[in-house]
DNA sequence: ATTAAAATATGATATTTATCATCTTCATTT
DNA sequence: AAATGAAGATGATAAATATCATATTTTAAT
């Protein structure tokens, strides 16, 4: 409905790993178990992530992946962007494809407005601003309810 | 990012025939045709419109897809819903299963509010009160300007 | 009655997205 | 240096969505 699935968990995983604080290693294995994610899939996202330097990895024995303060002061927006690609936020709601603002869908402008709304939001929302709400249980990661 | 393919089909295939106005039948090849849109796969979509009683049908010589005032009262958010399923505007956006207003990801609030306001204008537009703008040239259903 | 033109029903294929699996590369510890 | 445990790269499979194709049913005109 709205994210594709690779997205959702690219944002579940880099809030995860904001959670986990500055330069924490954690291995996909873990990250995986703890959001209730197919592993090798969620590796392939994270991958994703990390050429677009979004995560940070290292490999080798006690590597894994993990954010530092750069990472996470980045928009949400750009985890978006990097997994469904840039123009998710433009595309015709109807399908139609030279629709614009000249040229508009029956749908356009209501679609627009709320749109530019959610891209707002999304671009003004740090990885790291989402922490907090979850350690003080604000909002959650996962059906179960600690991690 | 928001409608399935099928989705959108249905919202041009509905609105097309209100453009036509009422009682008037057109066949299958004709609206995909205008709309350029696949002649087969928009059958299909159209008769799950005819089985939710959004659209009217009649086979044989002069048969055709058509709308009869009832049908042009109704609202965009019946196409949608009948497409896409009733919780396509409660499924979390990040995927969680058991998302909700005490549970909320960090995200629940704001997609809510998108999504609220989409619903809010679909289920308030009804399918004829998008012909007027067509008509008008405000709007367009397709890439080519007239139809 | 016959025929023609339409929707309806159904199935096969293709494409996209998601998942699973395996092998390679690299960094760290011993 | 060797072994280990991690990411990285790649390919195979599965599932969902979209598209193509065809046979059947129905209606109306002749």
């Amino acid at each position: 409905m709205f994210f594709s699935k690779s997205c959702e968990y690219a944002l579940k995983a880099t809030m995860y790993l904001a959670k986990q604080g500055d330069n924490k290693r954690v291995g996909i294995k873990v990250i995986a178990r703890d959001l209730n994610l197919p592993a090798d899939y969620l590796n392939k996202v994270l991958q994703i992530l990390v050429k677009h330097k979004l995560v940070l990895s290292s490999k080798g024995r006690y590597g894994g992946f993990y954010l530092t303060k750069n990472e996470l002061n980045k928009s949400l927006l750009k985890i978006v962007k990097a997994i469904d690609g840039k123009d998710i936020f433009n595309r015709c709601g109807m399908g139609i494809e030279n629709c614009s603002g000249e040229k508009p869908c029956p749908l356009h402008n209501d679609i627009k407005a709320y749109r530019d709304n959610i891209l707002f939001v999304l671009s003004n929302k740090s990885v790291a601003s989402t922490t907090s709400q979850i350690n003080n249980g604000v909002t959650f990661l996962s059906k179960k309810v600690q991690m």
